[in-house]
DNA sequence: GTGAAAGCGCTAACAG
DNA sequence: CTGTTAGCGCTTTCAC
């Protein structure tokens, strides 16, 4: 099933097919209009690997990812997919399971596959090594960055997130607000907390208990934490957390001191990872890394690269506000159904 | 950068290049060796375009999966990978956000692409339409089932993986075992409590309450059905739940009712999802669909049909049982730091 | 307006 | 042993 059946079908020459296929040069309508109707006749479906060897072009992109559950990777490739596949453009994932020399061989193949361009994509957006040096593509980090400052990394504005958290809840009437984070050593753990402390700072206030409470990216050291926070902080009345399992586990302990959520100890997470975030006791108010939005940006700025138009240096991307019940004001009346 | 260029560096024409490359040919050693460092000279990749239009094959397959949150299809794709990337395959991922005609266009993308063949994937087992009628190269299903039966479909055995919960809670020395799950319309469901059923009438046993409580997969529904299931079953000692999520708020619900877990009530759970499984307190004992082995096994039927032995009908992949804290035996002593 | 021919990069068959 | 040639399916000049 190739061109030359449809041009046979429709009495042409191997040429005519193909302009009328893709409306190239001056045919008359009827031409056209007869080999469409051949080609539909036959089920005919272009050779993809033919017009890519020809062009030069694949219409085709890796995306390279360490994240192994999907958790972030999965939001980024949707978004990339809807700005690359406008431009019907198909996407090799490559899960390298945190294994350079998986990395390295998804690499190479995907440059033998002469993919257009590159995203790399994963779990945390702490610089690592460049995927390579002087590929023939472009490549662009998504919820990663290089070292090299010369690559474009798009990462999530963490340091923002952090600060639109604590706005939220001093703007919920909130003076006693903590944080629960992950551990120091990751990027966004510092980030975030640092944009917590400017928004309280430019509000005159500092974090309740002094310093964020650095530990794990777990439920465990949530409830750990704000037994810690209860305990040293008496008038706490709000604390931010580093994600959204760590905003669960405290929403527990919180309640289980026989405190109310929202009511004494307002809660804002971070990550919006729905299947934790929505089924807390309140549901929580967190905020949302909008990872589809990032990915699209980052399938625009290849494809911009891919035109000729690089870009280098690390952006950051807004982060947003999810209210939900965790983070209610006081003044508020209670809803009828929130928790039991 | 051709094997034209790397023929032209060692010397050679450039047939003699490519049968050096590929071990083709009785070439002298001598001669391979030039042509092996001329290549590595110059970084050449082969142009996996222009091979595949060569061999009709691309060395390519395509994964389509209704998934969007990846949580199935994500260990499908890594056991796919695992079966595939020996024969250096890569994978086109395909989401299709249930949307049929989004379906159709990546099938269609696909078939363009000349992929050698295509899994296709999904967040329920429940018989699907099949993708397309009569396509050019062969599909399997997993963890997705066709409605055609001349098509193979690979799902976990949930009925089997009923019957090994409470076969487990039995020999744990249970007897009045509850059933919670989702609604009844999902396939999943109904299997996993036969299962359930048939592994209780063997020991002569029923369901406690007589009935499954069918709901939605949601831990709200857990604590609802834990607290009917408490009320309503004085001598409850345990629950197998259709999913994790429900045997996370079974397992708050009884024990916010004064009861503990695993001491009063035994709990199992379905899917091993870790980030539910592993913080539910206590750690909760999960059927798992092993859903990587099911997606090895997936790429290696799908080599198998490629290769000409296509296979058909609806095959059952077995469950496992992950033993955590929620099931622990009565008897045992309580281990140290588990829960608060 | 349409057809014929060249060539994308590669492998395989056939000469030498 | 190595070189030459044809052709995978397609698009794109350039003639007619």
């Amino acid at each position: 099933m190739t061109i030359r059946d449809v041009a046979r079908l429709a009495g042409v020459s191997l040429g005519t097919a193909s302009k009328a296929l893709n409306g190239r040069g001056g045919l008359r309508p009827a031409t056209i209009e007869r080999v469409r109707q051949a080609a539909l006749q036959l089920g005919y479906q272009p050779n993809a690997l033919a017009r890519g060897l020809l062009a030069g072009r694949s219409l085709t992109v890796g995306l390279i990812t360490t994240d192994s559950f999907g958790r972030f990777s999965i939001p980024v490739m949707q978004g990339a997919e809807d700005a690359l596949g406008q431009g019907r453009i198909s996407v090799f994932l490559c899960e390298s399971r945190d294994d350079r020399i998986r990395e390295r061989h998804y690499l190479s193949t995907l440059l033998e596959r002469r993919v257009d361009g590159i995203i790399v994509t994963g779990r945390r957006q702490d610089p690592r090594e460049p995927i390579g040096q002087d590929l023939p593509v472009p490549v662009v980090y998504a919820m990663a960055s290089s070292t090299d400052p010369a690559d474009l990394s798009l990462v999530p504005d963490d340091e923002d997130g952090g600060a639109l958290a604590v706005r939220h809840l001093l703007s919920t009437g909130r003076v006693s607000i903590g944080h629960v984070t992950g551990p120091q050593r990751f990027t966004a753990a510092r980030l975030r907390a640092r944009g917590a402390q400017a928004a309280l700072a430019a509000a005159g206030l500092e974090l309740a208990g002094g310093e964020p409470l650095y530990g794990e990216w777990s439920e465990e050291w949530g409830r750990q934490a704000a037994d810690v926070l209860l305990r040293s902080v008496p008038g706490l009345d709000a604390v931010f957390c580093g994600n959204d399992q760590l905003a669960r586990g405290v929403a527990d302990a919180v309640r289980e001191a026989g405190r109310q959520v929202p009511g004494d100890v307002a809660l804002v997470g971070f990550d919006n990872w729905e299947v934790i975030a929505a089924s807390c006791r309140p549901p929580l108010t967190t905020v949302d890394m909008n990872l589809q939005e990032l990915g699209r940006v980052a399938g625009q700025r290849l494809l911009a690269a891919i035109e000729g138009r690089p870009g280098s240096g690390q952006q950051l991307l807004p982060c947003s506000l999810v209210v939900r019940e965790s983070s209610r004001p006081r003044a508020w009346p209670a809803a009828a159904g929130a928790g039991r």
